[in-house]
DNA sequence: TATGAATGAGTTTTCATTCAT
DNA sequence: CATGAATGAAAACTCATTCAT
């Protein structure tokens, strides 16, 4: 039991070093004796646990940014309240790793250029359009708006939202500046 | 004559492919041999015109995001029109360098952390608040709404509107993207 | 225990390869890579223990040179076996570094232009005067001769023989050497 | 005419400057852009006049420590005045060249160790013993000393004063100095 | 299992040298 | 000839990784 606590803590150590380093100064800055010194361990400790620095990386590779949008598109309106719902939970969810964004918008940036055919980012913004086609087609949305611009919209609110947010050092909630954001939205699309 | 143009031509090579490899794979992941490799000159080239490979970086870190925001606090309202000017404006200027914006949020990210007594995010939003004070003094904003919100939402807007357009390689307009989101915006804010 | 040792004792070897090939072929021209071939370590070693090649200079740069000939002003005459006994000490203190005597010759001929205002040599001279001073006054050393002549002469036997004993292979003592060649200056300055 | 004296003034101002940073610096220390900019020239107008940088060393490389004094040995005593006109002659021969002197010295000894088989230094001293021998079966040396600590003694002096000498700044003459230090010297093993 | 000394491939940087202008 | 931009071999230095203790 003790033995394995001590395990548990001494990976949680050198992981939560790691991640703040790696947020701190990005992945390829950080060394490893950088992350063993500050999580308290020898070099050769690191290496007992992950068997390349890489492998921390594929830790930290949640799909951080867009967990389940999906979910929106397969029930009948009125969207609104459920899409505050859904930023609002996702804000929630991530709520406790402001490090852990950061180091994913890092990546996400290092790594969205050269990938030939359209990134991710595009293809998201596009599985909304039908969301807010048929919110426009039972009148909850208004029509001057082509519902891809809104699609688009509501990914660059959510992005920015995560930026912004990542990189304060206030008490705020992610889910609550996602809600805020989105009102202003919503207004702004609503009929 | 001769001379000094292909010399500008060697470091415009430089500069050049050393900028889009640092956006697409980060500062510390290039190595100065595959910047000269692809600018075609010898790895000694580079030192030539650098004293060190940082030195590069500093020739990327113009004030990107933020030139001219505060002109829009200086005059009386209505402002919704004048943001959308100012907006396009901005995005316009900003045009032809998406790989140097891809590159100037790597390193906003990388380093915005650490930095104590809160970063220039919050303080650029801070700055737009009295814009939406008067605004709203004024009846052109809605009430409903706080202005700092309003300040915050924009900003968020911007920074989303900015990252995603960096890491798209459609032939779309950034001053376009940013007219259409803050058309949004300002539905969503006017009264 | 042992871990310690062989550290000491890879230290040792750096140093010692890196102070026999530095007076063989002068700091400059000596290179890590052959530091560390002659060590019987590799090249990443050497920078565990020395942040850069130039901290391995740092620690030859004792005082090699004078150490204690201060001590013969404290004191009324006679002078001339005081001096023997001092030379005999400091060449035979000295007796074991023929390498390093040899880099600090090498490094104070390196560096010993430029120093505006007079190096050390002559200051050194300078601070020997009052004893020979004293000397004459007291009938010891011959009236002909100025102080400031016998300071000067007996630090330039001082140092040509450290310079002729430096570069030779015998197995002759400093110490000795210096006994008899002060002999002859005393024999020379003495009344 | 005015060609060939411009290209003798290029020539000596890149020989002067060479020189003087040789001797502060050392020769691997100095690059040829320290010298060609020192000088005032372009770099490539370096390799113009000299086919490499170690050239240079060539030209500098004068049998500056033991011009003629072999010619001491070819005629009887005595011979105290004679050593003493030869010291100062020689000394008087290599007073315009402090800088040169102390760049010899400085290749002395960073050349002088790995010489298997006894260097130049030792050989030099024996040369010189025949004349002691011959002074102390004259008469005109003491008996006490051995001939071989005489000579070498000699060579000591010799090489201290131009050690000193040539890290001094002070308008001394090296003939004058040598004619000091040899006087005690003579002083001290005559009869 | 923890440690940290040793390793060496890979990177940055220097600089003598070449050569087109 | 003078120039200085370009070159690339060679040097200094970094750091992930291994492994004996």
């Amino acid at each position: 039991m003790k033995r394995e606590e001590k395990k548990r803590e001494t990976v949680n150590r050198i992981i939560d070093a790691a991640l703040r380093l790696f947020s701190e100064k990005g992945y390829e800055a950080t060394t490893v004796a950088e992350i063993t010194e500050a999580a308290g361990v020898a070099k050769g400790t690191f290496f007992n646990y992950f068997k390349a620095k890489e492998e921390l990386l594929v830790k930290f590779q949640k799909a951080l940014f867009f967990n389940e949008i999906r979910i929106l598109n397969d029930q009948p309106g009125p969207y609104a309240p459920r899409i505050l719902d859904l930023v609002k939970e996702l804000g929630d969810s991530m709520n406790d790793d402001r490090v852990q964004m950061r180091l994913a918008l890092q990546r996400f940036l290092a790594t969205s250029a050269g990938a030939p055919g359209g990134h991710g980012l595009m293809a998201k913004a596009e599985s909304m359009i039908p969301l807010f086609e048929r919110g426009q087609q039972s009148g909850e949305f208004a029509p001057g708006v082509p519902p891809a611009v809104m699609a688009r919209t509501a990914l660059q609110i959510y992005l920015g939202t995560l930026l912004s947010w990542s990189t304060g050092d206030e008490n705020d909630s992610l889910g609550d500046q996602l809600v805020l954001a989105f009102r202003i939205f919503l207004k702004g699309v609503l009929t």
